[in-house]
DNA sequence: CGAGCATTTGAGTCTCCTCAACCCGGGTGG
DNA sequence: CCACCCGGGTTGAGGAGACTCAAATGCTCG
């Protein structure tokens, strides 16, 4: 069961990033040992040092920094088949913490395990860096959006890419499941949680989304999307650049 | 002169990401051409499709969004010894853009030369990672940045990061020179120009800076460095990670 | 059925924005 | 050599989006 858990994942990487077969071959074969993280529970910390590498395999989870009055900031999402901290590879220190959304599964595997099979499979290699410059790029997205749209528009786009990462299909009346919580919503946009809530609730009344109870429900993506100023350019789906140019 | 111009940018790289000295030699020999961009000049456009990368030889530039409305959001700033497009190298369609700050050189080398050579040289490659890697440890603190912080703060904290990686001398008034305007530093830190000026008089009435005509200088480091909730553990000065564990 | 968390509501406030005008120094051209 | 122009900086007044504080409501789970 974790074991083909563990499969599903590895083969959603290995096709985002294009790793060839062989190279996806080593890294399953690796030895990966199964950890639960609980709801709100840490799975790296921040300021620690990095021992190990892991792959998110149900759940999910994000990445926040806290300020120096206690505001915290969310910076990203994470769904199964992503590495959680393959900055941890080459990084010496954790500059920031990830947590489990909700109830987490994942595949751990010493980061030196990790290195050495890096070493050996340039391709590796290669699907980790554009693993992490895709990351990168999502980073700057989220700079824009708290830094220069209003509150309807970042509630907006933060659903939009969030949407598109769960789910490629284009139908309208998207479904998803996500234990996310208004406060979260508020730390990712760099907002309160009252007007989140007030902004939601803008959003609710114009029959564009449902939001309650873990369940968002997209009912006018056109129109989301439209308000968010969102552009899916920026998450690269179409994987990396194969030009031999 | 330009050439020297190169060894100074390269050697700047390769120490701040530990290359060896076999790999620099080998980055040293590639055939760059030299560019030169006028103050404001696009150094990247967004959208297009990447043919080459380049690094940067003197003056100073910086990454930029801009949203539906037409407002500009800055992402980051670069310096002399910084490749400037490393994502081309992977990422098929550049989503953002990079313009001049200063009138500016570039070393540029055709993206497919580049990529050669990574093939070859797996310590190349890891030190490109590596330095992708702290260009998005950098984006997740200005999410922080521009998400959690007030106006005092978010503007001492850009001029720490900014004085930080411009030079680690540790003396008390620092002095440097930036073709930065007000509203730079206001798209920068998702503020108004008008907001950044009041902000930057405040700093400055209390003689912790000084900032006119594009010479920044930092009179109380400790205050600054406080007032903006400034750690430099993002900025990972010390290098990759080395342990073989 | 209560505990605990998430959501909702209200009222008042403040930071930051908008718009508009003015200043200032440096470069240019008559 | 002075007048003008222009980009950047500064100032003022008014407004609005977002925040704070506080309390009430509603869900879900023991």
């Amino acid at each position: 069961m974790t074991q083909s858990l563990l499969d599903v994942a590895l083969n959603r990487w290995a096709q985002r990033t294009q790793l060839p077969a062989e190279d996806l071959a080593a890294l399953r074969a690796l030895p990966f040992t199964r950890r639960v993280v609980e709801r709100d529970g840490f799975i790296i910390r921040e300021g620690e040092r990095p021992t190990s590498c892991s792959m998110l395999l149900s759940g999910s989870a994000f990445r926040q920094k806290v300020v120096h009055n206690g505001a915290r900031q969310i910076i990203s999402f994470h769904f199964p088949g992503e590495f959680m901290d393959l900055q941890s590879c080459l990084l010496a220190a954790n500059d920031h913490g990830v947590q489990a959304l909700g109830a987490c599964e994942l595949a751990v595997v010493p980061k030196s395990v990790l290195t050495d099979l890096i070493e050996q499979r340039p391709a590796l290699a290669r699907a980790m860096w554009f693993d992490t410059l895709v990351e990168g790029a999502i980073f700057r997205e989220w700079v824009v959006n708290v830094g220069r749209r209003n509150a309807r528009a970042k509630i907006a786009h933060l659903l939009c890419e969030l949407a598109v990462r769960l789910d490629e299909s284009a139908s309208d009346d998207k479904i998803y499941r996500l234990p996310l919580t208004q406060e979260h919503i508020a730390d990712a946009t760099g907002m309160t949680a009252v007007h989140t809530n007030r902004t939601i609730q803008g959003l609710r009344q114009e029959g564009l989304i449902s939001l309650a109870q873990g369940r968002l429900v997209i009912h006018d993506w056109n129109a989301l999307r439209s308000i968010g100023d969102f552009n899916d350019l920026y998450l690269h789906r179409s994987g990396p650049s194969t030009e031999a140019a």
